[in-house]
DNA sequence: TATAACGTCTAA
DNA sequence: TTAGACGTTATA
């Protein structure tokens, strides 16, 4: 079999299952066998499927060789962490309990850079990739082993004999590029994806939409634009002529050129509509001056960081951190519809992180100046020979004076954190989705590495500054967080500092008309221990992909949002929650409760949990629903820990409500200290004889019931007071005193 | 050989 | 479109 091409492999059962490619015609014939037969040796280096070889490939695929299974990197954050045992393919594996069927990896260690496994060989020369026994960079990427993915072809780029078109290198995957041969014959391939795309794309929320096809030629040019280019492998190239605005770069700095961080573009649909007149200059050109208009965008990178040209930040900085000589390899980075900006940088700032733990575990160069965020300037201490408050590229980052962190995190009034029970005035508009032309491609958003930023700021001279990075950030922490928002837009080092989570252990955007999913990826990079996303239009799957990538989430307000969104919560597990606000939530009601408040559904045998979503909350938000005491009487069942809990505004709770949540044998008898009753006309004086049976109560807000008096709120004070001394703060607010 | 899990298929 | 299943590959 193997004579005529086909590859083959033990299947457990017996089953065999081989392909054979034939050559001449390009097409696959898939023949399964019924054989026990053969036997692939065991850790035999499969050879490269090549043409004449081939693993089960799918019918339509017109790729002409198959496809190399990646395999775990081992180095990145995800790697090195343990299962976390609570996700749904942890629940899944026999070691924890579940039935094993799935196979898959616990989401939480899904690798963010899988690597060709070490049997690939170049298909030319039948060697591995030799990058780590040359120091030259350029003799790097010659010499490693490139998977196109195109048509699965592993090459070495200096075994190829193309020299009339370059190879498009995927950042996004190591090794992996689009082959000159590819390139240049214009063929076009499904993008590999590493482990867990698949999975992760398809969580809740992973804002995939299908592009719609419009403009995305003629602004392909922009949409490189768009992209801050920057190189995160050092074989990243480009042949492109530097644009005429560009300052030469030392050659020696292209060693630096490894796997770096990019900042983040906004969505196509924050991006200017209206294309710079050099655009459409490049657009015209873009045939034969591709590169160039690729290489000139690029310098405009930073400047696609906002809606509009005049809201770009600097349209400079990134300009002269690509170039390179014409004599560098022929690859150039991907040049990038539109629909892959925003996934790509929702997924760029959490993956460059861990890259970067990568490099530094391998003790590679320790990466310089690099944008690394949303609204950084790519290269511009050292690449420009700016400074960091150099006017020349920080102009064009601001739009009517607003830095465009500040527009795109901050898109309506910046208010504290509120745990306010202020009464809501309006409701916002319905759930608006994201607009239409935000078209995403399926992209893992992996949770965010744990990775050491730099200790002290580097100075254009080349040395470090005095301070210590501690010592920034406790400056740091004086500032708003519009102010840290400005302050990551002076330089890679301080961005990265100033995105420390300390600094953002609250993100608040109460009110904010629009959650968009730049404005997610900024979530998720800050790792909030708080967040309110009260009184704004995030839908399900927006909220479902933040809380799956907010694994340390202890606070979260969600108060007017929809049910629709909030149910989000039914199938995610934020198990660290601590406090959650759900107060006028539009279709609460008992029903929703008893789903919020209901186990996982996912109940297989040996994966028994009855343990309500919400155990762990102790700070219980419920104002201005329609629940009644059916809720409270799974609250009182469920959430064993509930000390705070709101119910004002609630119609239908009365004093036998009180009397359940007292009860004996309740958990909220002992662990209940602040419940507010406030404006729930139907409790009466009553309910503060049930409130003597709590243990731990310190607050009873009845405020604005109508049927509570005040007599028999200081009769309650007199009562208590042998034991636990209360006062009335205001009319009818019972408050400990002590 | 055992284990992990990638990548594809398919039913819902 | 998505969740689930599982054949099969990669590695120890």
């Amino acid at each position: 079999l193997q004579q005529f091409g086909f590859s083959n492999s033990c299947h457990r059962r017996g089953k065999r299952v081989a392909t054979v490619t034939s050559p001449p015609a390009g097409r696959r014939l898939a023949v399964t066998l019924y054989t026990s037969v053969m036997q692939r040796a065991a850790n035999r280096p499969k050879p490269k499927a090549g043409p004449s070889a081939a693993v089960k490939l799918p019918s339509n695929r017109s790729a002409s060789g198959a496809r190399r299974r990646r395999t775990r990197c081992r180095k990145c954050e995800a790697c090195l962490r343990t299962e976390c045992g609570e996700c749904h393919f942890c629940k899944d594996m026999k070691k924890f309990g579940g039935p094993g069927r799935m196979k898959q990896s616990c989401i939480m260690r899904q690798c963010i850079a899988p690597v060709l496994p070490h049997t690939a060989v170049c298909v030319v020369c039948k060697e591995a990739g030799k990058e780590d026994t040359l120091e030259d960079e350029e003799d790097k990427f010659n010499f490693m082993l490139m998977e196109c993915s195109i048509c699965n072809e592993i090459v070495h780029p200096h075994c190829l004999k193309v020299s009339d078109a370059s190879g498009v290198v995927n950042d996004e995957l190591p090794n992996c590029w689009e082959c000159p041969k590819c390139n240049h014959a214009g063929k076009s391939g499904k993008q590999k994806r590493g482990p867990g795309f698949k999975y992760a794309s398809n969580l809740p929320g992973s804002l995939l939409r299908e592009q719609k096809p419009a403009k995305e030629e003629g602004d392909a040019t922009s949409a490189a634009r768009r992209r801050p280019e920057r190189d995160e492998t050092p074989r990243s190239r480009d042949e492109t002529p530097r644009s005429r605005d560009e300052t030469p770069r030392p050659r020696g700095e292209d060693a630096l050129q490894r796997p770096q961080p990019q900042p983040l573009t906004l969505p196509p649909p924050l991006l200017s509509p209206r294309p710079r007149p050099e655009d459409k200059l490049r657009k015209k050109r873009k045939s034969a001056l591709l590169h160039a208009c690729v290489r000139a965008a690029v310098g405009d990178s930073d400047q696609s960081l906002c809606s509009s040209p005049q809201a770009g930040p600097s349209s400079e900085g990134g300009s002269e951190t690509q170039e390179k000589g014409p004599s560098r390899p022929k690859a150039r980075r991907k040049r990038r519809l539109p629909n892959r900006e925003l996934s790509r940088e929702l997924s760029r700032a959490l993956n460059t992180q861990i890259q970067e733990t990568c490099l530094a575990n391998e003790n590679r160069q320790p990466l310089k100046v690099e944008p690394e965020t949303e609204n950084e300037e790519p290269h511009r201490l050292f690449r420009s020979g700016g400074e960091p408050g150099d006017q020349r590229h920080l102009k064009p980052r601001e739009m009517n004076g607003t830095p465009w962190e500040l527009r795109h995190f901050y898109p309506g009034p910046i208010t504290p954190l509120g745990f306010n029970r202020s009464m809501p005035t309006n409701r916002p508009p319905p759930p608006l989705s994201p607009p239409k032309c935000v078209q995403v491609e399926r992209h893992v958003i992996r949770p965010p590495p744990i990775c050491p930023p730099p200790d002290r700021l580097p100075l254009r001279d080349g040395k470090m500054h005095v301070a210590q990075r501690e010592v920034w950030m406790t400056t740091f922490g004086f500032l708003t967080h519009r102010e840290l928002c400005v302050c990551m837009r002076v330089c890679k080092t301080w961005n990265r500092w100033c995105c420390d989570k300390r600094l953002w252990t609250k993100i608040d955007l109460n009110r904010c008309t629009s959650i968009t999913p730049l404005m997610l990826s900024g979530i998720i990079r800050r790792q909030p221990l708080a967040l309110d996303l009260s009184w704004t239009n995030i839908s399900k799957k927006q909220l479902s992909w933040l809380i799956n990538r907010l694994p340390g989430l202890r606070v979260l307000r969600l108060s007017g949002c929809s049910w629709a969104a909030v149910s989000a919560l039914c199938t995610s597990s934020c198990p660290l929650l601590r406090s959650l606000d759900v107060q006028w939530v539009e279709g609460l009601k008992d029903a929703q409760m008893r789903d919020l408040l209901s186990p996982p559904t996912d109940n297989r045998p040996g994966q028994l949990d009855n343990r309500c979503k919400l155990r762990n909350v102790q700070d219980l938000r419920l104002a201005g629903l329609d629940i009644t005491d059916t809720s409270l009487r799974l609250i009182c069942r469920q959430m064993a820990s509930l000390s705070t809990l709101d119910l004002s505004y609630c119609n239908h709770i009365n004093d036998q409500s009180v009397n359940l949540l007292t009860a004996a044998g309740t958990t909220t008898r002992d662990s209940l200290m602040d419940i507010n009753l406030s404006v729930c006309n139907r409790v009466t004086d009553h309910s503060l004889t049930f409130f003597k049976r709590c243990g731990s109560i310190c607050q009873i807000d009845l405020r604005f019931c109508k049927q509570v008096t005040r007599t028999a709120c200081e009769r309650f004070i007199a009562e208590m007071s042998v034991s636990v001394p209360f006062r009335l703060t205001e009319d009818k607010l019972l408050q400990k005193t002590c």
